[in-house]
DNA sequence: AATGAATGAGGATTCATTCAT
DNA sequence: CATGAATGAATCCTCATTCAT
């Protein structure tokens, strides 16, 4: 009776634990966390209840894999895979990357922001959540040091720029808006202004 | 004979009615919604639990009666107390606002930004922040017109100054840090770089 | 702190007794016993919750005392005052009395019915019912015993009379009709054809 | 998919269906619809609480499915299966029909006498009552056709006869006597005289 | 390995009763 | 003496989790 499957513990069957990643991030997002019944998520991933207990020790350990997931992704794509170029172009590069993901998985960013505080996220969980940050903030430093983005403090100017990022999200999503080229980079210009020397 | 006592029928004891809504904007804001139950939140307001169906019908008027209190509170002290002054000022004035309150009231600009989504918002709730929303979009349009600030969507730039702001509050809220001086009018100068013509 | 106030310990003020009784009546018969809340009652009677435990110990005393009271009606309306006269005349007097009561007090039979077996309703209550058809059977006795009623055992043929009764009653106060001169003189004949010797 | 497990849509364990509205039938006519909790009913059921709503709605939608089941069987042996014949013999197989259905089922007949006026049932459990009362006042009526039973309005005879056997009934459990021959055949030719042209 | 019927702890809510006014 | 606001035990019901199939 192995635990942890969601670890490479060779899960039973691939397809299934995405079916039911996927419509976990769907529904903790729509609906709440608390607000999800497990029997429903079951039904929308296709599987019976007591599989979703196979692949997952918990609810909780549900959450927590899903937040990973799209945690570790925007990590991977927006930090890790930042380019050695000048700031500029820095920057284009990490704010068109969080609007193309928020463009192809609509859920997996307002999951991310609506579960940050939640109570049931664990350690491991925020620890991406920080690398995330004190990655953004490590290449802010780098850019004020080379005299290209305006000196403030590193954390307060990554929390502002994503805030907008995200302020900006929810808005076009509450007024059913998509996103749109023109809305991204009239932002685009506009959120430079904070960090431009 | 009126059971409404969500209306002003003159509460019946206006102290206890206050314990609960006190309580559950902590409540409502350190957990969620569906993850605060009833029985607790009146421990925390130190009522009985039965007391709280006294003072509002059920869970979800609760909520709607926390939100509308803030919501509007909000809305008065920044939209409708805007002075006609520079747009500079105007943004001071709209800026510091907002960490004012978030300062006075640490748990009400979370609450109501978690709270915004929520399915169990009724109608009045939701104008009223349509009302602070709109509200922002025209005074931004007003000093757009008289060219002191950025021609942009006013929805757009209303939605990347909100989202700074509560992007920054939060990370302070993580972070354990208190709301401070210096972070308030650095990220005042920063946010202003946004609207600035 | 006297307690059984329901005795004549000098009710503190009868005509508030007798709203809270004739209020209780009302409602136990059109909603249940267990389907009547006090606080509702209280209302109907046109005094304060509190009160109705400074006349009656609690609801279950309460029910008790409207039981009682019908009862006690009943037994001397229909056995106590029962003329010493030919059997087919005892029989129109006790026939008459029963539709008499049902019309002037429409819920009280109704009342006395659905309560009869009520697990919460004491000695004293069943007492009561038992005297009063004990007291038709030894009527029904006397009048076989002189060769008017047909011989059999008198507390079956009570309980085919009685049933009958009720069982009129019922069907004319589901079908919202009321208690017509026509509809009891016939219903007398017919039953009387169980009787006649 | 379907969540409407109270109709046909193959009950998941007849047995235990069986079971809880064998317990409700038994609970709701000793005690009352409003006076039975639910977890004591499914302890008497054997079988946990929350089960009780995987089989019905919710409470209500239980009793109903118990009225609707002892309605329907009733009519269906009293009324459908009425045989075509001589006014005293139809009355012979209706009243040996009544009683041999209250010994059979104890709790069937007093159960449908105390819930009958009763505000949650809904209006299938209604209908059937009065597909039985009216299709025993058809045969009623057409045996005053014939000339074999006395000219009175049917619904009064009807009346009469079934309260009697309402009222018999409940005497002999109030006093714990069972079903004898002896009482059903002696009630048989009193109460036949009701009718008897 | 997968299921989904069964469970019971825990949720929201009601209501008989008390007690400070 | 009368009140009705306050209470918490007890209600109905939901849902995360288990386990026999």
């Amino acid at each position: 009776m192995p635990k942890n499957l969601t670890t490479d513990d060779q899960p039973v069957n691939p397809a299934k634990q995405e079916a039911i990643l996927s419509a976990a991030l769907e529904l903790f997002s729509e609906r709440t966390y608390e607000g999800t019944a497990v029997p429903l998520l079951a039904e929308r991933a296709g599987v019976g209840a007591g599989t979703i207990y196979r692949y997952f020790e918990n609810k909780e350990a549900l959450v927590n894999a899903v937040y990973r997931r799209w945690a570790n992704e925007r990590k991977r794509l927006l930090v890790d895979g930042m380019p050695d170029a000048p700031a500029r172009e820095q920057f284009r590069h990490f704010w068109r990357g969080l609007w193309q993901l928020a463009a192809e998985q609509p859920h997996a960013t307002l999951f991310l922001e609506a579960h940050h505080h939640a109570a049931y996220l664990d350690e491991q969980s925020c620890a991406i959540r920080n690398q995330f940050l004190d990655g953004a903030a490590l290449i802010l430093e780098r850019a004020q040091a080379s005299g290209q983005v305006r000196h403030a403090t590193p954390h307060v100017l990554g929390a502002l720029i994503f805030g907008s990022f995200t302020g900006l999200l929810k808005q076009l999503s509450d007024h059913g808006e998509g996103i749109s080229e023109a809305v991204v980079s009239e932002s685009e210009e506009i959120v430079w202004k904070m960090l431009e020397a």
